[in-house]
RNA sequence: GCGGGCGUGUUGAAAUUGGUAGACAACCCAGACUUAGGAUCUGGUGCAGCAAUGCGUGGGGGUUCGAGUCCCCCCGCCCGCACCA
């Protein structure tokens, strides 16, 4: 019988659908372990051979916990709503929710063949009503929640309403918007709309007024993380800063907890950087200071991590969108200003971009006095501040700060070095070290003392505060787009308010077209009847990462209708040991999920603080293209070596008909009608293509379709071959030239088995060296899975096979166990043997061969032996001896006469079990 | 500029964490078998040299009996953030 991987792979994938292999319920006798794979967005174009990569990891990693007894949960679903099926829809007319269902059909497809132990019973999309529901229920909560900085936990809405009725806000330490000081007489004098207005600075969920980034030619906005060097990810076009009124989402009231819980994860260091620097907690002050315009006075608070410059402030910079700036504009300066202002606004966020370095500003005409030297300095409006960080003004220290010593230089400001010998006649001296002077109290400490020296000065005066700013904004949360969640919130007489729960899900009306409404509202304002009990409903939808924040849950109970996830199910499965994806969700899933998470934890819906326990980032795969070279003008293609012998043009040609660079002339005429009469000049009877690794697109033909692997090699070759390509966190490209490779290891483990009709495997008993191969590879299969070293251990099966290939083995004892561990990464072929071994129950189901040292551990080792440095010989000793011992064998060993002869040994230092050295 | 990571044959990559560098594959070469095939098997394959041997992990220095691995400097590449006060 033949390795005929065809038939044996559509036999146990039908199999595995109709026995419902991988479903699993919760089993308190077992041990649970989550393993989650970052769902598709299912794109029009289908898999390529990059996307299963970390999927087959997780696979193998999931079948490997299995066996090892795991009670394992691996359920895959669709990240379903999104932009590309909206943008599709507008060219086409074809509705979304059609192109999804089609594109989730085809996924589901080309997933099969690749023989995934998912548990599809439990598969999630997040455009289905029944799966939406619950992401407009956590809505709900965050809109009837506050955030308590005292106690670090959201709270509902009405404990708030209750402290407000009796004390007022004074006395609340809450993350919240901007809100004037009340007492509870005046909120009891406020009216409805006013209260609903208090109230909305401080939901978590929140209406507000923000800049934002709105994408014009998409006709939305976008959160930060779907902005980038100024472009949106989606589709790459320009983004600019708007004040509009948007849900939001109270991110930044979590801040301090999504750092703190950064320690206890299994992420690596580089992604637990990445968000650090997202968050980006920075500890300073805040400072009052006085201004004058005219005759009257304000008080502007700057904030700053280096207090201890004050006495070197000169100036002091405000945001062109501070709210200060009408206020601190005086007369003689208004049409400057007003010039500047407009100036600033026309750019673009990408053009404030290109253009950093180039120093811009103009003065407002007021003066603000330095609280500790009473001295006044000019306030300037410069865009080099940013309205969204800090209060938007800053106080200028020039000598210590590179762009404030730009600004001072361009504008011709003063100066004033603060450090002892620091030289500040070229370039500002940024770094926090050295010791102070021109610094009044603060002169002759070091910086380090000087900091909290002054912070602590300003605090006891009463101008100022010790104050911790983040980076991290609130999330925009509404987009103006149609293929999205709807909002379970409609206005009445204007007030946003929330549905009952009982009307979850609101489910999305159908509509026909998707372009905005012609008084530029969202599309949904197309819906006839988008009103509930007469009252219009929200027409923006929610953005992507909403239904992807907490899907890790819904897979633990996708049926419930009463909760997004029973209590008994979350606190069996908890969260995911294991999560694979790529690193692209750095900064926007994997915050917003934590962030979910921590919210649903606060209002005791989960158990676990954290979503994700282990996360690990495979490594993108890019395609490698070929390129033919036609000369120019005519239909004849040179082949790459002789390419600079004539004027040639490189053009893309599909990788598909290209193998091991060289081009299939034939299938190459077939491939377009234009080089059906093509001719070649060939090197050495070949034609030989270029190559170049870039990213895997239509447009540049080297996309490889997993199906096409799978027709000519299998999915258990792919599997493998996928995981052999080198380490799973690394980007690499795509070469299907060594994949024979891993074919030829398949067919010669099956030739172990069956050699022609031949059935070879015997119950001999099993040889010590054969044994000893065994063990060896057990122990090396299981370190390297659970140390994600899948490459290498494909590698150790392969040297495995090989030396029992020289032993001749045909031991039942050796080859059943075999199958075992080599099941995780080709499950179907094991399926098949493990059957013919005569076992009815799958494979999955087996017990994992124990490793046993004994056979492994051998009794003496091999000394590598080294004369004045330089290896000479290996000797074989007992690992008994003593090291007097070993040193004597040494000296004693015939290996060692030609190179010690009859010199005198000076040193001898031997490590015992690594190695003897000689010294003559 | 800041942060994270990396640099090993023709190629993908290993190296028990300081112990004979290049395992395992791909490519290439030679041979065997053959129903002549893109099947299978065997052997060779870092560089130089007939050989003994010498040289080899981006470059330079250091620690060590011993360095791809640890330390310092330099060069190059990749990723993330970027006027964050």
């Amino acid at each position: 019988m033949d390795y005929d991987f065809r038939a044996i792979e559509s036999k146990w994938q039908q199999k595995w659908a109709s026995e419902a292999t991988f479903k699993v319920k919760e089993d308190s006798s077992k041990p649970k372990f989550y393993v989650l794979d970052m769902f598709p967005y299912p794109s029009g174009a289908g898999l390529h051979v990059g996307h299963p990569l970390g999927y087959i990891a997780s696979d193998i990693f999931s079948r490997f916990k299995r066996l090892k007894g795991f009670n394992v949960l691996h359920p895959m679903g669709y990240d379903a709503f999104g932009l590309p099926a909206e943008q599709y829809a507008i060219q086409t007319g074809k509705h979304p929710a059609d192109t999804t269902a089609a594109n989730i059909a085809r996924y589901r497809s080309q997933m099969d063949r690749i023989g995934f132990s998912y548990d599809w019973s439990r598969e999630i999309r997040t455009c289905d009503p029944k799966y939406y529901k619950w992401t407009q229920w956590a809505f709900l909560k965050m809109f009837a929640h506050w955030y308590d900085n005292d106690c670090a936990k959201a709270r509902p809405i009405e404990q708030l309403e209750e402290i407000f009725a009796l004390e007022g806000n004074a006395g609340v330490n809450a993350a919240c918007g901007d809100v004037p000081v009340f007492s509870a007489q005046q909120w009891a004098s406020f009216d409805k709309k006013k209260r609903a207005d208090v109230l909305m600075q401080y939901r978590i969920a929140y209406l507000g007024e923000t800049a934002v980034n709105w994408c014009p030619k998409l006709g939305t906005v976008l959160a930060n993380d779907e902005v980038k060097e100024g472009l949106s990810v989606r589709g790459g076009y320009p983004v600019e800063q708007k004040k509009m009124r948007q849900w939001q989402l109270r991110v930044s009231a979590y801040a301090e907890r999504l750092l703190d819980g950064l320690e206890s994860l299994e992420w690596t260091e580089s992604l637990k950087e990445m968000q650090r620097n997202w968050i980006g907690r920075s500890q300073g002050a805040e400072m009052l200071f006085k201004v004058e315009n005219g005759d009257k006075t304000y008080d502007v608070t700057i904030f700053t991590t280096r207090a201890d410059t004050v006495f070197g402030v000169t100036f002091m910079v405000l945001a062109p969108e501070s709210e200060w700036v009408p206020k601190l504009t005086s007369e003689g300066q208004r049409e400057a200003v007003a010039e500047y202002l407009d100036y600033s606004k026309k750019k673009t966020e990408r053009e404030r971009m290109a253009q950093t370095r180039n120093v811009t500003g103009v003065f407002s005409g007021s003066y603000a006095t330095n609280p500790l030297t009473g001295e006044k300095v000019p306030v300037w409006i410069s865009e080099y501040v940013l309205s969204g960080y800090g209060t938007g003004a800053i106080m200028a220290v020039p000598a210590h700060d590179s762009r404030d010593y730009a600004f001072a230089k361009k504008f011709n400001l003063p100066i004033i070095p603060l450090i002892e010998g620091c030289d500040v006649s070229e370039e500002s001296f940024d770094a926090k070290e050295g010791v102070m002077c021109n610094s009044g109290f603060l002169n002759g400490m070091t910086v380090k003392e000087a900091i909290p020296a002054a912070i602590d000065y300003v605090e006891a005066k009463g101008i100022g505060r010790r104050k911790i700013n983040y980076r991290l904004r609130d999330a925009i949360f509404s987009r103006q787009r149609y293929w999205g969640e709807p909002f379970p919130i409609c206005y009445q007489d204007g007030l946003a308010t929330p549905l009952p729960e009982s009307a979850l899900p609101l489910e999305l009306p159908s509509i026909t077209s998707f372009t905005p409404a012609e008084n530029g509202e969202p599309p949904l304002a197309r819906a006839e009847g988008w009103e509930w009990d007469s009252y219009p409903l929200e027409k923006s939808t929610m953005p992507g990462f909403a239904g992807s924040s907490a899907y890790y849950l819904r897979y633990m109970d996708p049926e419930n209708d009463s909760a997004l996830v029973s209590r008994g199910a979350n606190e069996y499965w908890r969260d995911v040991d294991l999560y694979i994806g790529g690193t692209e969700h750095a900064t926007g899933h994997l915050i917003y999920s934590r962030f979910w998470n921590k919210f649903l934890y606060d209002i005791g819906v989960v158990c676990e603080q954290e979503p994700f326990r282990k996360l690990v980032n495979q490594g993108m795969i890019q395609g490698r293209s070929n390129f033919v070279y036609r000369i120019k003008g005519t239909n004849t293609f040179v082949s790459y070596g002789l390419k600079d012998q004539y004027d040639t043009t490189e053009i893309h040609v599909d990788v598909n008909i290209v193998s091991n660079d060289r081009l299939d002339l034939e299938a190459f005429k077939k491939w377009m009608p234009d080089y059906a009469n093509a001719e070649f000049v060939l090197e050495n009877g070949e034609y030989v293509c270029g190559y170049a690794v870039e990213k895997m697109s239509k447009s540049m033909f080297n996309v490889v379709n997993p199906d096409n692997i799978c027709d000519s090699y299998g999915a258990d070759t792919l599997r493998l071959y996928e995981m052999f390509l080198g380490p799973l966190e690394q980007s690499k490209p795509w070469d299907t030239k060594g994949i024979d490779g891993v074919h030829r290891f398949l067919k010669k483990f099956w030739r172990m088995f069956y050699r022609g009709e031949q059935w070879m495997v015997t119950d001999t008993a099993a040889g010590k060296e054969e044994l000893k191969v065994l063990h060896t590879l057990i122990h090396k299969v299981e370190s390297d899975i659970e140390g994600f070293s899948f490459n290498t251990s494909v590698s150790a099966f392969m040297i495995a096979l090989n030396a029992l290939g020289e032993l001749n083995c045909s031991s039942r004892e050796i080859l059943e166990p075999m199958v075992i561990l080599l099941s995780p990464f080709a499950p179907h072929i094991c399926e098949e043997l493990w059957e013919a071994l005569g076992h009815k129950e799958s494979i999955s189901f087996a017990e994992y061969p124990r490793y046993e040292e004994s056979y492994t551990i051998e009794d003496s080792f091999e000394y590598p032996v080294s004369v004045n440095g330089k290896m000479r010989a290996k000797i074989a000793l007992s690992k008994s001896l003593s090291p007097k011992e070993i040193e004597q064998a040494a000296l004693a060993s015939d290996a060692l006469v030609k190179y010690i002869g009859g010199s005198a040994v000076k040193k001898v230092i031997v490590v015992p079990g690594k190695i003897i050295n000689i010294v003559i």
